[in-house]
DNA sequence: TCTGGGGTCCTAGGACCC
DNA sequence: TCTGGGGTCCTAGGACCC
């Protein structure tokens, strides 16, 4: 198994995409009060900024440090071009993220190509082609690939920078050494939370967990757990490569600069975000069956409300409708720093069933109305206009053609209960911007 | 310093079917 | 008349990863 890893990959692009940055702290991620860290080059790790890290105080660590908004199409660019590579290799890797890739070199044995020759080779052509530097990890399954990885990277210490070796193959006495050095947190899996439960239970090294009886073990962290932790404790990890791993679910949350106040204000969010979920699943030819909303509160408490109709939407009215009606449902006392919307439980857009006529059995009045709202952009040939309005957007950019979302009312009359008003029979409402 | 936004997976309870 | 065990689906929340 080998396991890649670009080393601060969203800081790096940027630094290629504008060189008067080289050499200096950059980093990616919100610039505001509630902005936190996505990515810092290592001139900005050495003042101890981190990803994650709120903004704030990266700002303190680094009064200099260059702070980017992110482009995250330019960033998908330069992923797909980094799959490019890694697929000469072999076909059989799985991408995590933007940023790191896993791939299985089992197939190389008949090509009579050792792994180390095969990590060393791609990690020159990502440093010739890409410019980018990285980490390579070889091991013998998912956990030591990508624990070696780590090993393999630049590391910061005591604010110098200690140089990389590229690639680190992990071989059977590393291994042992690792599994009766490490912390559990250094384990795929382990966060915060379960790392705070395995102290309380006296069990801190990953040498505890191969000792401690698993049934035991599954009473405080669940059966799934249970039975991770005590196989990775054995050098154990039966995860495969899975290439093209399809997406589950697309969504859209942004936390506010201010937080909101009142039911208006979400609404109006509500709408932008559901115009978005909407485009996405609409890029990839998907309906989602299931909707859900998230909202946070100042005081970091998040509820959430989801519902599976019996069918598949893909539309912006469609989805702003629901995410509505279930906004609607949740009690909101506090102001809101974070809205969501989410879509799940996909179907090939060609396979969705479509019920214009018969009523939909759902819990809320709201959704109901929702459903009718569905069906009355089907009639009003919504759907055919809104594929038309994405292919313009397509061809000639975005702000091209005005949005859909930025039409006003719900879609929803509600005096008579009918989707009617935001489709209605004239569409003057989408006029160029 | 006070915690983003893109996701995945797991759990527990309830409804429902056979 | 009161009851089981297996299974699926849905919902809400939580933990984790990059």
């Amino acid at each position: 198994m080998l396991h890649v890893d670009l080393d601060a990959f969203f800081a790096s692009v940027e630094i290629l995409d504008d060189p008067s940055l080289v050499g200096k702290p950059v980093a990616v991620g919100g610039s505001g009060d509630r902005g936190v860290v996505a990515s810092a080059s290592y001139e900005a790790r050495r003042f101890g900024v981190r990803s994650a890290m709120p903004s704030v105080m990266a700002r303190r660590l680094c009064p200099d440090l260059i702070m980017l908004p992110g482009r995250f199409d330019r960033y998908e660019e330069y992923s797909r071009a980094f799959h490019r590579v890694v697929s000469d290799l072999t076909p059989d890797f799985e991408p995590l993220g933007l940023d790191e890739v896993f791939a299985d070199l089992r197939s190389l044995r008949r090509l009579n190509v050792r792994p180390i020759s095969g990590a060393r080779a791609l990690r020159e052509r990502i440093r010739d082609e890409l410019k980018l530097e990285c980490g390579i990890g070889l091991g013998r399954n998912k956990l030591f690939a990508k624990l070696a990885s780590k090993k393999a990277k630049p590391r910061v210490v005591d604010g110098q920078l200690v140089d990389a070796r590229g690639v680190y193959w992990v071989n059977r006495a590393t291994e042992e050494r690792w599994i009766n050095e490490m912390p559990v947190e250094a384990l795929w899996g382990v966060g915060p939370a379960t790392a705070a439960k395995l102290r309380h239970l006296g069990l801190p090294w990953v040498r505890d967990l191969a000792r401690i009886d698993e049934a035991s073990l599954a009473r405080h962290l669940g059966p799934a757990m249970a039975m991770t932790l005590a196989a990775y404790a054995r050098g154990e990890d039966a995860r495969e490569v899975v290439v093209d791993r399809g997406a589950k679910s697309v969504g859209h949350d942004q936390t506010f600069a201010r937080s909101l106040r009142g039911h208006d204000e979400i609404v109006s969010e509500l709408r932008g975000h559901a115009g978005v979920v909407a485009r996405a699943l609409r890029e990839r030819h998907y309906v989602a069956r299931t909707i859900s909303v998230v909202v946070r509160f100042d005081d970091l408490t998040s509820v959430s409300r989801s519902q599976t109709l019996a069918f598949g939407v893909d539309d912006d009215v469609a989805i702003a409708s629901i995410g509505e009606a279930l906004v609607s449902s949740i009690h909101i006392e506090q102001a809101v720093r974070l809205l969501g919307i989410h879509a799940s439980n996909f179907l090939e857009r060609s396979q969705n069933q479509v019920q214009l006529s018969f009523g939909i059995e759902t819990p809320s009045t709201n959704a109901r109305v929702a459903a009718s709202a569905i069906s009355g952009a089907r009639q009003a040939g919504h759907e055919a206009l809104r594929d038309a309005i994405d292919e313009v957007r397509q061809r000639f950019g975005r702000t091209a053609l005005g949005s859909l979302s930025d039409l006003g009312p719900t879609g929803v009359d509600p005096a008579t209960q009918q989707g009617r008003a935001a489709f209605g029979p004239e569409p003057s409402g989408y006029v160029t911007d």
